[in-house]
DNA sequence: ATTTGATTTAGAATAATTCTAAACTATGTT
DNA sequence: AACATAGTTTAGAATTATTCTAAATCAAAT
């Protein structure tokens, strides 16, 4: 299974159209890549997911693509310590951990009330429009999920 | 004024002697930048800052010293989005503050219960053994600190 | 059909960081 | 003191994720 169901097509016409972009087989497949395996793949990872459904993509496309959904906020990088920077098209509010001893890279729920309490640890002159939160540790048991 | 205080003299050789590394004076140099203005320098910054005490380092070793003071717990990277890595001796409990218009650092102070708090959000198998925790957005007013 | 502008593409360029290997320095031993 | 040893510093090369460039392709509008 690969192709993005009815409501992740709209989703992404939408916000295409919205920043004046255009809704292209390259934009689709990749959506539909990251929306399919929630693993915070890199670009790399993306290219070659990509490829397997769309062999004559670049990665010069990929890398395009991602930025474009960034951009129109349907995706957002994650930066961890200085490797590869990863995508996650999870648009709700969440932290992320990242286990040393894997490398891999978990969406963990954050309830809007915590966000709301992180906001006030800061000073007044202080205006975020962005709050970021990763753990660092390791997932405990055979617990691999 | 650009010398190692005694403390912070007595804390870094103490550090480098529990990691069975030597106290050398690009390493006291360094240190003492980061010490001395604590605005999360790049490493080319704390190079050229060294650099102005000290003409003949060098790039690698400002590198070498920047990873040395970090594995042994007396600095701390800041990784923030792409941007080169950045450094902070401030060891208490802080969030990272990043101004989108000046591109500056600051440190949040963050009260120990909101940590807990935080590791709080984590499900039992996920076991974290540190939290990083960035704003992002702007500074109201000409406050610039 | 033609024009126009957006998108895709391959490959070159960039830039922060890491690596390599040689020179240097400090420390411990005879 | 001379020597051996191991750690450190250094210049420059290598690496690598990402960005840039310029040409080819595509799609909408006229
Ligand atoms: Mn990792
Ligand atoms: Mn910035
Ligand atoms: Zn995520
Ligand atoms: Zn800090």
């Amino acid at each position: 299974m690969n192709s993005l169901k009815q409501m992740d097509r709209g989703a992404l016409s939408d916000a295409l159209d919205h920043f004046g972009q255009r809704t292209t087989p390259q934009r689709e497949t990749v959506f539909g890549v990251l929306l399919n395996q929630r693993d915070h793949p890199t670009a790399d990872e993306v290219y070659a997911r990509t490829k397997s459904q769309m062999p004559t993509i670049s990665m010069a496309t990929v890398y395009n693509c991602l930025e474009t959904l960034v951009s129109c906020g349907l995706v957002k990088q994650v930066n961890i310590e200085r490797e590869p920077t990863r995508y996650c098209p999870n648009l709700s509010p969440h932290a992320h951990f990242h286990c040393r001893e894997t490398g891999r890279v978990y969406d963990v729920p954050v309830p809007s009330g915590m966000m709301q309490e992180l906001a006030g640890v800061l000073p007044g002159e202080y205006e975020a429009d962005s709050v970021e939160l990763v753990f660092r540790g390791h997932l405990s048991k055979g617990k691999t999920k």
